[in-house]
DNA sequence: CATGAATGAGTGTTCATTCAT
DNA sequence: CATGAATGAACACTCATTCAT
């Protein structure tokens, strides 16, 4: 869809794109404004894409791409749990820290509704959730992860506990809201976070328990 | 700030911005909206509320309110961590039910930026901060749970997977978002759910690991 | 549709959008401007029609409304042909003195095309099509007009010279291609135009021809 | 004004004009919409032409050059006016059938209002309204024509008759309209039609009323 | 010299806020 | 007091015109 563009002018305008997203929200961003940022003019924006939608789109695609480099490099190598949890944190807090205002437009992407949601959910979410699951079961196989355990429902809680640390990163709310649990903003270039949260995994996905203790209506 | 308005009146305005603010956000949700779903006019909106951003802290202000009366419920008995966290997921679904357009609406004011996502951040998630770090804190000393976790890294991941739940639960890219671990909507009214997760966590709080594995630089 | 504005000023905001309609087109007009004529805001249009084209065509139909006022007048009375058609005229040219915007509006929509010039073209000429053309029918069945004419075609040349005549009045392409035949504006009122117009028709309308001559192929 | 264009080039150029300008209207129609319809870009009409009104007008001069044409082949020959009319009639008919773009330009300009109007109605009608009025004059000295009449206005009649019937081939709106005089799309090639205003206009053209009827004011 | 990408003023439409009734 | 009509700034999108390549 793009000629005259130069592949680096394109990078910039999505980039202004992305920020502006992820500040504003798909509604309350300003295409003007994103010209602006991008130092275009609003006539350049509807030239290369239809509508604000189609921009939007196209913002969320360059950012997944990146996202997905980064992904690739470390799932590629099988590894056990705590290695394999320990690379996808430090790759997606390396990616917290470089693109920033990605994970931003996603956590803005959230509060979408209705089928876009579910369209936008699939589209972003179906690679990791799937990554995730396999891994896991394939290691609950394995015998490196209990048996007692529903490997999607511990994908699940894995991908959210990674989730929320990239928004913990990212985001202003949560940020805060970090710094209500720990003190200060995040501290140590994420070292201990990092400690603590592969702790965390590592009994939550290795320690088979006794028995379920049964529990009666609420 | 209100004077006249009967105090059932009031809550209809209040629940009538939640719903609206918990669909469309701070900045996507009319006044005029609102004022026809409560069944007043606008002008009695900005009779009692100087302008949006006030009637939204009001909206916000209320739902807090209700919160913390189903938190105090739970917290008041001190228990063991899973009876804890279980009567801790229980409310929180409960709620989740019950007041879906709340949980939609913190979800949308995670969006803010700014000194403003501080203020609200301290505003809704300071109670539970305290309230978790201080529990898992004393727990930990009773000798109940691991001696090798910060308790408030360890509150901190808590937190987030009771936050996910609840928006797993509420927020449709969420809910579409669990369709993709577990292959359909959230089941069996969450019984599971909750099983698995108080597996996760029992055995996260509960499992001092032989040895932190010692890595070296990214 | 209306409720707080008074009668008066609708009929301001139509007339203003009429004037509007009339020297630009449907397209060519502007909202603000015509608010701005009206003496009101931008907002009080949306508020009472949900766009452009809606607002067009209440403009429509209000000036349509006094031309048919105007011609029930005329066309109650059956009467001879010249003093029918005499009476047309001058209610025309009334009309055109009066409400010229409203015939340069008319004018304006024969521009328009495909399935929306079609309807409005039955919208407004439907009417005066099948007035003109039964009352040329009786005339001629009454033996008062020539007997050797398609009365729909005679009704179809019959409107031509009036629309033209209206079009002449008021629109400046037509009153400067009026003023090439007639070496200056519209004369004396139109005095001398209805006296020549009619003696042309009364001569077409009633004198039966010989024989039609027999032309070949072009 | 045009150097290196081909004769070819820059009739194509005019004709992508002419239906573009026919279709929207001097306003309506879009310089990149011509040039891609000419097949070439912006640039080279910005070349030739310094804006659009100017590329307007030579659109509208190079419509009239081929309108002279036309007339010049019939008005050669002086002729009775049963035989000039028709000669005109079908002349017209053949260019609406081939032109209808130039007819439906002409028309758009009929919408033009103030000075420009003014230059716009001597520049196209100023050759037939001479033609019809000097021919109508001296058809009236040779005694072919009945004395009761202003040739002026008779002339200005016979041109708006002609006016309309092309309209009624050519513009979406007056083929509406025909319709709903005689139930179809303009039937058999216009036979039927010409015929038709031959007899109309040979009555009004050639009987002699007995005398004006008075009338006392409205 | 041709191209068509870039510009930016202008248009339709929405919505927070005010204020006459 | 309550109402909801009126205001007007703001935003998505278009298009005549320019100018670097």
């Amino acid at each position: 869809m793009l000629k005259k563009l130069t592949e680096e002018k394109r990078e910039e305008i999505l980039e202004a794109g992305i920020e502006a997203f992820a500040e504003s929200g798909l509604h309350g961003a300003g295409m003007a404004d994103i010209a602006r940022r991008a130092g275009i003019s609003v006539g350049v924006l509807y030239k290369y894409y239809v509508n604000k939608e189609d921009f939007f789109h196209a913002c969320l695609r360059h950012s997944l791409a990146s996202l997905e480099d980064v992904l690739r490099q470390v799932t590629g190598r099988e590894d056990k749990l705590l290695g394999y949890a320990g690379q996808i944190i430090r790759a997606l807090q390396d990616f917290s820290r470089d693109h920033g205002s990605h994970i931003r437009m996603y956590h803005q992407i959230t509060t979408a509704s209705g089928d876009f949601a579910r369209r936008l959910a699939e589209e972003i979410e179906g690679v990791t959730a799937r990554l995730y699951t396999d891994y896991i079961a394939r290691a609950q196989a394995r015998g490196e992860l209990r048996g007692d355990m529903d490997p999607r429902l511990f994908a699940f809680f894995f991908d959210n506990l990674l989730m929320m640390l990239q928004f913990s990163y990212c985001c202003d709310y949560y940020r805060a809201r970090f710094a209500l649990y720990c003190g200060g903003a995040v501290p140590d270039g994420g070292r201990q976070v990092e400690a603590e949260l592969l702790k965390f995994l590592e009994s939550a996905f290795t320690t088979e328990q006794a028995q379920i203790p049964h529990r009666e209506e609420r």
